[in-house]
DNA sequence: ACCATAACTGACGCATCAGTCAGGTCTGAT
DNA sequence: ATCAGACCTGACTGATGCGTCAGTTATGGT
Protein backbone atom coordinates (compact mmCIF):
# COMPACT_ATOMS: atom_id res chain seq x y z
CA UNK A 1 0.00 0.00 0.00
CA UNK A 2 0.99 3.37 -0.45
CA UNK A 3 3.10 5.51 -2.95
CA UNK A 4 5.59 6.59 -1.51
CA UNK A 5 8.08 5.14 -4.12
CA UNK A 6 8.59 6.06 -7.93
CA UNK A 7 12.16 4.01 -8.87
CA UNK A 8 12.65 1.54 -6.08
CA UNK A 9 11.96 -1.05 -8.72
CA UNK A 10 10.28 -3.95 -7.75
CA UNK A 11 14.12 -6.02 -7.52
CA UNK A 12 15.14 -3.48 -4.44
CA UNK A 13 11.98 -4.79 -2.23
CA UNK A 14 11.60 -8.17 -3.85
CA UNK A 15 15.06 -9.21 -2.59
CA UNK A 16 14.83 -7.66 0.54
CA UNK A 17 11.92 -9.77 1.33
CA UNK A 18 13.20 -12.48 0.36
CA UNK A 19 16.33 -11.73 2.33
CA UNK A 20 14.40 -11.26 5.68
CA UNK A 21 12.03 -14.22 5.09
CA UNK A 22 15.58 -16.40 4.52
CA UNK A 23 17.38 -15.03 8.05
CA UNK A 24 14.18 -15.75 9.73
CA UNK A 25 14.19 -19.76 8.95
CA UNK A 26 17.88 -19.63 9.04
CA UNK A 27 17.13 -18.33 12.78
CA UNK A 28 14.22 -21.18 12.82
CA UNK A 29 15.64 -24.12 11.29
CA UNK A 30 19.16 -23.50 10.36
CA UNK A 31 20.64 -22.95 6.88
CA UNK A 32 21.16 -26.17 5.55
CA UNK A 33 17.17 -26.93 6.29
CA UNK A 34 16.07 -24.03 4.54
CA UNK A 35 14.39 -25.04 1.58
CA UNK A 36 13.65 -22.73 -1.60
CA UNK A 37 9.72 -23.91 -1.44
CA UNK A 38 9.96 -22.16 2.13
CA UNK A 39 10.97 -19.04 1.22
CA UNK A 40 8.62 -18.72 -1.74
CA UNK A 41 5.99 -19.98 0.86
CA UNK A 42 6.84 -17.34 3.84
CA UNK A 43 7.19 -14.54 0.84
CA UNK A 44 4.33 -14.98 -0.92
CA UNK A 45 5.19 -16.80 -4.41
CA UNK A 46 6.66 -19.52 -6.49
CA UNK A 47 10.37 -20.48 -6.12
CA UNK A 48 10.55 -19.70 -9.67
CA UNK A 49 10.25 -16.22 -8.69
CA UNK A 50 13.07 -16.66 -6.39
CA UNK A 51 15.28 -18.00 -8.87
CA UNK A 52 14.49 -14.59 -10.80
CA UNK A 53 16.51 -12.70 -8.25
CA UNK A 54 18.71 -15.07 -7.28
CA UNK A 55 20.84 -17.22 -9.19
CA UNK A 56 21.19 -20.05 -7.02
CA UNK A 57 19.89 -21.31 -3.64
CA UNK A 58 23.42 -20.81 -1.93
CA UNK A 59 23.53 -17.45 -3.74
CA UNK A 60 20.65 -16.21 -1.24
CA UNK A 61 21.69 -18.18 2.08
CA UNK A 62 25.10 -15.76 1.22
CA UNK A 63 23.19 -12.92 0.45
CA UNK A 64 21.61 -13.64 3.52
CA UNK A 65 24.58 -13.71 6.09
CA UNK A 66 25.75 -10.24 4.25
CA UNK A 67 22.35 -8.67 5.02
CA UNK A 68 22.48 -10.02 8.60
CA UNK A 69 25.92 -8.69 8.89
CA UNK A 70 24.69 -5.30 7.46
CA UNK A 71 21.86 -5.30 9.96
CA UNK A 72 24.02 -5.57 12.95
CA UNK A 73 26.42 -3.18 11.77
CA UNK A 74 23.48 -0.44 11.60
CA UNK A 75 22.13 -1.38 14.95
CA UNK A 76 25.41 -0.87 16.52
CA UNK A 77 25.69 3.00 14.72
CA UNK A 78 21.96 3.24 15.62
CA UNK A 79 22.99 2.62 19.75
CA UNK A 80 25.63 4.99 19.56
CA UNK A 81 23.55 8.40 17.59
CA UNK A 82 23.92 11.43 20.37
CA UNK A 83 25.67 9.86 23.16
CA UNK A 84 28.90 10.85 23.92
CA UNK A 85 30.02 9.56 27.48
CA UNK A 86 32.55 6.64 26.68
CA UNK A 87 31.32 4.39 29.11
CA UNK A 88 27.34 5.19 28.31
CA UNK A 89 28.76 4.35 24.91
CA UNK A 90 30.08 1.32 25.61
CA UNK A 91 27.31 -0.12 27.41
CA UNK A 92 25.20 0.93 24.64
CA UNK A 93 26.67 -0.86 21.73
CA UNK A 94 27.41 -4.24 24.11
CA UNK A 95 23.36 -3.94 25.38
CA UNK A 96 22.27 -3.46 21.59
CA UNK A 97 23.85 -6.86 20.73
CA UNK A 98 23.40 -8.74 24.54
CA UNK A 99 20.82 -11.76 23.02
CA UNK A 100 17.48 -10.41 23.99
CA UNK A 101 13.90 -10.70 21.81
CA UNK A 102 14.80 -10.10 18.43
CA UNK A 103 18.58 -9.47 18.54
CA UNK A 104 18.68 -13.33 20.85
CA UNK A 105 17.54 -14.84 17.11
CA UNK A 106 20.52 -12.98 15.34
CA UNK A 107 22.82 -14.83 17.46
CA UNK A 108 21.75 -17.93 16.19
CA UNK A 109 22.50 -16.67 13.07
CA UNK A 110 25.96 -15.63 14.06
CA UNK A 111 26.39 -19.74 15.34
CA UNK A 112 25.16 -20.82 11.19
CA UNK A 113 27.28 -17.87 9.76
CA UNK A 114 30.94 -19.29 11.91
CA UNK A 115 29.85 -22.69 11.34
CA UNK A 116 29.43 -22.32 7.56
CA UNK A 117 32.15 -19.65 7.08
CA UNK A 118 34.78 -22.44 7.78
CA UNK A 119 33.68 -24.42 4.86
CA UNK A 120 32.69 -21.65 2.33
CA UNK A 121 35.72 -19.05 1.92
CA UNK A 122 33.49 -16.18 1.08
CA UNK A 123 31.95 -16.26 4.20
CA UNK A 124 34.88 -16.66 5.73
CA UNK A 125 35.98 -13.50 4.74
CA UNK A 126 32.72 -11.94 5.52
CA UNK A 127 33.11 -13.03 9.17
CA UNK A 128 36.69 -12.03 9.52
CA UNK A 129 35.84 -8.50 8.21
CA UNK A 130 32.53 -7.99 10.33
CA UNK A 131 34.28 -9.31 13.54
CA UNK A 132 37.13 -7.17 12.84
CA UNK A 133 35.00 -4.26 12.06
CA UNK A 134 33.03 -5.03 15.55
CA UNK A 135 36.23 -5.12 17.49
CA UNK A 136 37.62 -1.70 15.64
CA UNK A 137 34.01 -0.11 16.62
CA UNK A 138 34.40 -1.31 20.55
CA UNK A 139 38.06 -0.75 20.92
CA UNK A 140 37.85 2.56 19.26
CA UNK A 141 35.40 3.52 22.12
CA UNK A 142 37.71 2.33 24.62
CA UNK A 143 40.50 4.42 23.67
CA UNK A 144 38.85 7.31 23.25
CA UNK A 145 37.34 6.50 26.99
CA UNK A 146 41.15 6.10 28.17
CA UNK A 147 42.47 9.14 26.19
CA UNK A 148 39.80 11.35 28.18
CA UNK A 149 40.90 9.51 31.54
CA UNK A 150 37.68 7.63 32.13
CA UNK A 151 39.10 4.07 31.59
CA UNK A 152 41.75 2.75 33.18
CA UNK A 153 44.62 2.57 30.58
CA UNK A 154 45.14 -1.20 29.92
CA UNK A 155 45.86 -3.06 26.54
CA UNK A 156 42.94 -1.63 24.46
CA UNK A 157 43.02 -4.24 21.94
CA UNK A 158 43.91 -7.16 24.63
CA UNK A 159 40.97 -5.77 26.55
CA UNK A 160 38.29 -5.96 23.77
CA UNK A 161 39.05 -8.90 22.57
CA UNK A 162 38.35 -10.75 25.99
CA UNK A 163 35.56 -8.64 26.41
CA UNK A 164 33.99 -9.67 23.43
CA UNK A 165 34.81 -13.43 22.96
CA UNK A 166 33.39 -13.68 26.54
CA UNK A 167 30.38 -12.16 25.42
CA UNK A 168 30.42 -14.54 22.52
CA UNK A 169 30.68 -17.08 24.67
CA UNK A 170 28.06 -16.27 26.99
CA UNK A 171 25.46 -15.59 23.93
CA UNK A 172 26.20 -18.66 22.92
CA UNK A 173 25.62 -21.15 26.25
CA UNK A 174 22.70 -18.83 26.61
CA UNK A 175 21.13 -19.13 23.18
CA UNK A 176 21.57 -22.83 24.28
CA UNK A 177 19.20 -21.84 27.18
CA UNK A 178 21.46 -21.69 30.32
CA UNK A 179 19.84 -19.36 32.84
CA UNK A 180 23.32 -16.25 33.32
CA UNK A 181 24.08 -13.23 33.82
CA UNK A 182 24.21 -10.56 31.01
CA UNK A 183 25.92 -7.72 33.26
CA UNK A 184 29.86 -7.18 32.12
CA UNK B 1 44.58 -58.06 12.16
CA UNK B 2 45.52 -60.36 15.32
CA UNK B 3 43.66 -62.39 17.79
CA UNK B 4 43.02 -60.69 20.48
CA UNK B 5 39.58 -60.08 20.94
CA UNK B 6 37.23 -62.97 21.34
CA UNK B 7 34.11 -61.71 22.43
CA UNK B 8 34.14 -57.99 21.70
CA UNK B 9 31.68 -59.52 19.02
CA UNK B 10 32.81 -57.23 15.14
CA UNK B 11 30.11 -55.13 16.44
CA UNK B 12 31.59 -52.81 18.96
CA UNK B 13 34.97 -52.38 16.59
CA UNK B 14 32.77 -51.62 13.89
CA UNK B 15 30.61 -49.03 15.26
CA UNK B 16 33.34 -46.89 16.69
CA UNK B 17 35.13 -47.23 13.55
CA UNK B 18 31.61 -45.46 12.05
CA UNK B 19 32.03 -42.70 14.44
CA UNK B 20 35.62 -41.94 14.49
CA UNK B 21 34.92 -41.60 10.46
CA UNK B 22 31.89 -39.59 11.62
CA UNK B 23 33.55 -37.75 13.27
CA UNK B 24 36.26 -36.70 11.12
CA UNK B 25 33.92 -36.01 8.63
CA UNK B 26 31.89 -33.51 10.62
CA UNK B 27 35.03 -31.63 11.08
CA UNK B 28 35.82 -31.76 8.14
CA UNK B 29 32.48 -30.76 5.85
CA UNK B 30 30.26 -30.24 8.71
CA UNK B 31 27.64 -32.43 9.65
CA UNK B 32 24.86 -31.18 7.06
CA UNK B 33 26.94 -32.46 4.41
CA UNK B 34 27.95 -35.73 5.75
CA UNK B 35 26.56 -38.46 3.64
CA UNK B 36 26.57 -42.26 4.42
CA UNK B 37 28.56 -43.02 1.23
CA UNK B 38 31.24 -40.86 2.23
CA UNK B 39 30.92 -42.69 6.12
CA UNK B 40 30.97 -45.88 4.70
CA UNK B 41 34.00 -45.45 2.08
CA UNK B 42 35.83 -43.68 4.74
CA UNK B 43 35.21 -46.97 7.02
CA UNK B 44 35.90 -49.27 3.99
CA UNK B 45 32.55 -50.80 3.40
CA UNK B 46 29.34 -49.97 2.03
CA UNK B 47 26.54 -47.55 2.83
CA UNK B 48 24.32 -51.16 3.59
CA UNK B 49 26.61 -52.11 6.29
CA UNK B 50 26.48 -48.67 8.21
CA UNK B 51 22.50 -49.44 8.10
CA UNK B 52 23.66 -53.14 9.84
CA UNK B 53 24.87 -51.56 12.84
CA UNK B 54 22.89 -47.94 13.13
CA UNK B 55 18.91 -47.59 12.31
CA UNK B 56 19.23 -44.22 10.55
CA UNK B 57 21.76 -41.50 9.55
CA UNK B 58 20.18 -39.65 12.14
CA UNK B 59 21.52 -42.13 14.51
CA UNK B 60 25.02 -41.93 13.41
CA UNK B 61 24.99 -38.57 13.98
CA UNK B 62 24.23 -38.55 16.92
CA UNK B 63 25.51 -40.72 18.63
CA UNK B 64 29.09 -39.50 17.22
CA UNK B 65 27.76 -36.44 18.91
CA UNK B 66 28.02 -38.28 22.25
CA UNK B 67 30.55 -40.43 21.28
CA UNK B 68 32.87 -36.79 20.98
CA UNK B 69 31.55 -35.56 24.47
CA UNK B 70 32.40 -38.53 26.11
CA UNK B 71 35.90 -38.53 24.49
CA UNK B 72 36.45 -35.05 25.71
CA UNK B 73 35.58 -36.05 29.17
CA UNK B 74 38.35 -38.84 29.11
CA UNK B 75 40.88 -36.42 28.12
CA UNK B 76 39.98 -34.50 30.91
CA UNK B 77 40.65 -36.74 33.23
CA UNK B 78 43.34 -38.30 31.83
CA UNK B 79 44.78 -34.87 31.96
CA UNK B 80 44.24 -34.59 35.86
CA UNK B 81 45.74 -38.36 37.08
CA UNK B 82 48.76 -37.95 39.35
CA UNK B 83 48.59 -34.16 39.10
CA UNK B 84 47.77 -32.60 42.70
CA UNK B 85 48.27 -28.15 43.07
CA UNK B 86 45.39 -26.81 42.12
CA UNK B 87 46.75 -24.19 40.00
CA UNK B 88 48.46 -27.01 37.71
CA UNK B 89 45.15 -29.18 37.63
CA UNK B 90 43.43 -26.15 36.35
CA UNK B 91 46.12 -25.19 33.63
CA UNK B 92 46.32 -29.02 33.09
CA UNK B 93 42.39 -29.05 32.09
CA UNK B 94 41.96 -25.71 30.06
CA UNK B 95 45.23 -26.89 27.98
CA UNK B 96 43.68 -30.11 27.21
CA UNK B 97 40.49 -28.20 25.52
CA UNK B 98 42.42 -25.60 24.03
CA UNK B 99 42.25 -25.44 20.30
CA UNK B 100 45.88 -27.17 19.51
CA UNK B 101 46.17 -30.19 16.76
CA UNK B 102 43.62 -32.62 17.17
CA UNK B 103 41.66 -30.75 19.99
CA UNK B 104 41.39 -27.54 17.19
CA UNK B 105 38.95 -30.03 14.83
CA UNK B 106 37.00 -31.16 18.19
CA UNK B 107 36.46 -27.52 18.48
CA UNK B 108 34.48 -27.75 14.67
CA UNK B 109 32.24 -30.38 16.10
CA UNK B 110 31.27 -28.47 19.48
CA UNK B 111 30.17 -25.46 16.97
CA UNK B 112 28.14 -28.24 15.09
CA UNK B 113 26.78 -29.36 18.17
CA UNK B 114 25.74 -26.24 19.32
CA UNK B 115 23.92 -25.81 15.55
CA UNK B 116 22.43 -28.56 16.27
CA UNK B 117 21.17 -29.12 19.55
CA UNK B 118 18.66 -26.22 19.25
CA UNK B 119 16.90 -27.99 16.77
CA UNK B 120 17.22 -31.77 17.99
CA UNK B 121 15.58 -32.06 21.87
CA UNK B 122 18.12 -34.97 22.53
CA UNK B 123 21.24 -33.10 21.68
CA UNK B 124 19.88 -30.10 23.28
CA UNK B 125 19.90 -32.11 26.73
CA UNK B 126 23.49 -34.16 25.56
CA UNK B 127 24.61 -30.62 25.10
CA UNK B 128 23.43 -29.21 28.66
CA UNK B 129 24.55 -32.31 30.51
CA UNK B 130 27.76 -32.05 28.63
CA UNK B 131 28.64 -27.98 29.33
CA UNK B 132 27.16 -28.66 33.46
CA UNK B 133 29.47 -31.75 33.59
CA UNK B 134 32.36 -29.08 32.17
CA UNK B 135 31.80 -26.74 34.48
CA UNK B 136 31.32 -29.03 37.52
CA UNK B 137 34.41 -30.25 36.87
CA UNK B 138 36.15 -27.02 36.71
CA UNK B 139 34.52 -25.74 39.44
CA UNK B 140 35.57 -28.51 42.20
CA UNK B 141 39.09 -27.65 41.20
CA UNK B 142 38.52 -23.81 41.82
CA UNK B 143 36.99 -24.48 44.89
CA UNK B 144 39.57 -27.32 45.89
CA UNK B 145 42.01 -24.68 45.44
CA UNK B 146 40.47 -21.65 47.42
CA UNK B 147 39.79 -24.05 50.36
CA UNK B 148 43.43 -24.70 50.65
CA UNK B 149 44.30 -21.12 49.95
CA UNK B 150 45.99 -20.88 47.18
CA UNK B 151 43.13 -19.61 44.96
CA UNK B 152 41.01 -16.21 46.09
CA UNK B 153 37.94 -16.50 47.66
CA UNK B 154 36.07 -15.28 44.76
CA UNK B 155 32.20 -16.89 44.02
CA UNK B 156 33.48 -19.77 42.08
CA UNK B 157 30.31 -20.64 40.16
CA UNK B 158 30.56 -16.65 38.40
CA UNK B 159 34.27 -16.92 38.09
CA UNK B 160 33.99 -20.78 35.82
CA UNK B 161 31.43 -19.13 33.87
CA UNK B 162 33.07 -16.12 33.16
CA UNK B 163 36.68 -18.31 32.33
CA UNK B 164 34.69 -20.83 30.14
CA UNK B 165 32.25 -18.78 28.59
CA UNK B 166 35.35 -17.15 27.55
CA UNK B 167 37.53 -20.01 26.50
CA UNK B 168 34.53 -20.23 24.50
CA UNK B 169 34.42 -17.18 22.22
CA UNK B 170 38.47 -17.27 22.21
CA UNK B 171 38.35 -20.91 20.73
CA UNK B 172 35.52 -20.16 18.18
CA UNK B 173 37.37 -17.11 16.91
CA UNK B 174 40.72 -18.74 17.07
CA UNK B 175 38.89 -21.67 15.10
CA UNK B 176 37.49 -18.88 12.89
CA UNK B 177 41.40 -18.22 11.74
CA UNK B 178 42.68 -15.30 13.84
CA UNK B 179 45.84 -14.79 15.99
CA UNK B 180 45.56 -14.71 19.39
CA UNK B 181 46.97 -15.48 22.74
CA UNK B 182 45.74 -18.63 24.46
CA UNK B 183 46.56 -17.68 27.93
CA UNK B 184 44.58 -17.08 30.14
C1' DA C 1 -3.77 1.80 -28.39
C1' DC C 2 0.50 -0.44 -28.69
C1' DC C 3 4.67 -2.52 -27.60
C1' DA C 4 8.91 -3.64 -25.12
C1' DT C 5 10.34 -5.40 -21.32
C1' DA C 6 10.01 -6.49 -16.51
C1' DA C 7 7.75 -9.52 -13.40
C1' DC C 8 6.05 -13.75 -12.55
C1' DT C 9 4.65 -18.85 -12.56
C1' DG C 10 3.22 -24.05 -13.09
C1' DA C 11 5.02 -27.91 -14.51
C1' DC C 12 8.72 -30.67 -15.19
C1' DG C 13 13.48 -32.66 -15.57
C1' DC C 14 17.08 -34.33 -13.23
C1' DA C 15 20.44 -35.43 -9.70
C1' DT C 16 21.13 -36.85 -5.19
C1' DC C 17 20.73 -39.75 -1.24
C1' DA C 18 18.70 -42.38 2.70
C1' DG C 19 17.14 -46.55 3.43
C1' DT C 20 15.57 -51.58 1.94
C1' DC C 21 15.86 -56.14 0.43
C1' DA C 22 17.03 -60.54 -1.15
C1' DG C 23 20.49 -62.89 -1.10
C1' DG C 24 25.56 -63.87 -0.35
C1' DT C 25 29.77 -65.28 2.73
C1' DC C 26 32.14 -66.10 6.81
C1' DT C 27 32.72 -68.14 11.60
C1' DG C 28 32.44 -70.91 15.37
C1' DA C 29 30.03 -74.48 17.67
C1' DT C 30 28.57 -79.28 17.55
C1' DA D 1 30.70 -81.91 7.45
C1' DT D 2 26.95 -79.32 8.75
C1' DC D 3 24.36 -75.68 10.30
C1' DA D 4 22.75 -71.40 12.71
C1' DG D 5 23.33 -67.12 12.87
C1' DA D 6 26.19 -63.14 12.58
C1' DC D 7 28.04 -60.24 9.17
C1' DC D 8 28.04 -58.06 4.84
C1' DT D 9 26.70 -56.14 0.17
C1' DG D 10 25.12 -54.77 -4.78
C1' DA D 11 21.38 -53.25 -6.70
C1' DC D 12 17.36 -51.13 -6.29
C1' DT D 13 13.39 -47.77 -4.76
C1' DG D 14 11.28 -43.73 -3.36
C1' DA D 15 11.41 -39.21 -1.90
C1' DT D 16 13.07 -34.89 -1.98
C1' DG D 17 14.34 -30.48 -3.68
C1' DC D 18 17.09 -27.40 -6.89
C1' DG D 19 16.92 -25.22 -11.02
C1' DT D 20 14.88 -24.50 -15.89
C1' DC D 21 11.82 -23.35 -19.45
C1' DA D 22 8.07 -22.06 -22.14
C1' DG D 23 4.66 -19.30 -21.61
C1' DT D 24 1.45 -15.65 -19.19
C1' DT D 25 0.45 -11.22 -17.07
C1' DA D 26 1.52 -6.57 -15.42
C1' DT D 27 3.62 -1.97 -16.26
C1' DG D 28 5.16 2.17 -18.02
C1' DG D 29 6.69 4.78 -21.89
C1' DT D 30 5.40 6.78 -26.40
Amino acid sequence: MGRMSPRPSVELRRREDVLRATWELIAEVGHARVRMVDIARRVGTSTATIHYYFKTKDDVLAETFRFAVADARRRSEAALVGIDDPWDRLTAVLEAHLPRQKVAKEWLIWLELWNEARIQPSLRTLNARAYGHWIDLVEGIVRDGQERGVFRPVPSYDFVLRLLTMMDGIAIQHTMGSRQITVA
